[in-house]
DNA sequence: GTGAGTGCAAACCCTTTGCAGCGCC
DNA sequence: GGCGCTGCAAAGGGTTTGCACTCAC
């Protein structure tokens, strides 16, 4: 979830790349700003597609490029059947349930560390790290 | 990279649960507990053909999914285009370059606590987790 | 001998692409 | 008005499925 504020700070940076605004990438951007879920592009489809009965998957995905590249959201890059997406790019972590698929976030003091110890073992140069934790959610348990 | 008693445990393993052992089975197998890499299913049926000239990817695909419900392989959740395969089921995580895909694993002390403070936070029951690195590979630096 | 496993091909799903027409700047 | 974006449909890649035949037990 972001505030408001964030798809007017989002809606400004795209203008300054140039990137022009369409009643639909308002409409993806808007949406992905303001839920708490993390949906798939079907998922987005399906749901703008009452407001916009002509809007096709094509577009979706050519948009979720488009804000991916811009750095404006964040692809999940979890071993699912597809993709999931989130407006969320501040550091953070997911778990997720393994029966309803069910995906919360999760901050934790951020284990920079392992960045720099991983950096050593291997010779690679890190620049990011993520964290996925696999349980059963609330619901899920009873 | 697994020993050779591991294939041999593996094998045992297959054959308490009443599964039969195939010739396709044990090459699929033996690969795996053999290569250091994390191939895909079409990287394992590339590899194989030569020796099974009329293997069919599906019983790649078929047996992966065998071996993971035996526990005895593990799928890796990374965001690619197509899924890859482990042997390796004893806890580690992994880096990815980004460059070039190339995946090297990597211990470091086990950060369980992360488990137990995400279970407090959300109410999930926690079972696994796993850490991503991402950047780039010694090769690639240069 | 029997049922599990194989091979083949078709089907499926997710995602990308080519292209003509529309509409944002 | 120009070029970027949209919508449509077709293509592409990975994975699964149905079915008859084969072979491990």
């Amino acid at each position: 979830m972001m505030p408001n504020t964030s798809l007017k700070k989002a809606l400004d940076h795209l203008k300054s790349q140039g990137i022009r605004m369409t009643p639909q990438r308002h409409a993806i951007l808007s949406y992905l700003c303001q839920t708490m879920s993390h949906p798939t592009a079907d998922e987005i489809y399906k749901t703008l597609e009452k407001k916009f009965p002509n809007m096709s998957v094509a577009t979706v995905y050519n948009n979720l490029r488009v804000f991916k590249e811009s750095g404006l959201i964040r692809e999940l890059p979890f071993g699912d059947d597809s993709s999931r997406f989130e407006a969320n790019v501040s550091e953070h972590y997911h778990i997720i349930c393994k029966n309803c698929g069910h995906i919360e976030d999760f901050t934790y003091p951020c284990i920079t560390d392992i960045e720099e110890i991983a950096a050593k073992a291997t010779g690679f140069k890190i620049d990011s790290h993520c964290v996925e934790l696999h349980g059963l959610c609330v619901e899920c348990q009873k």
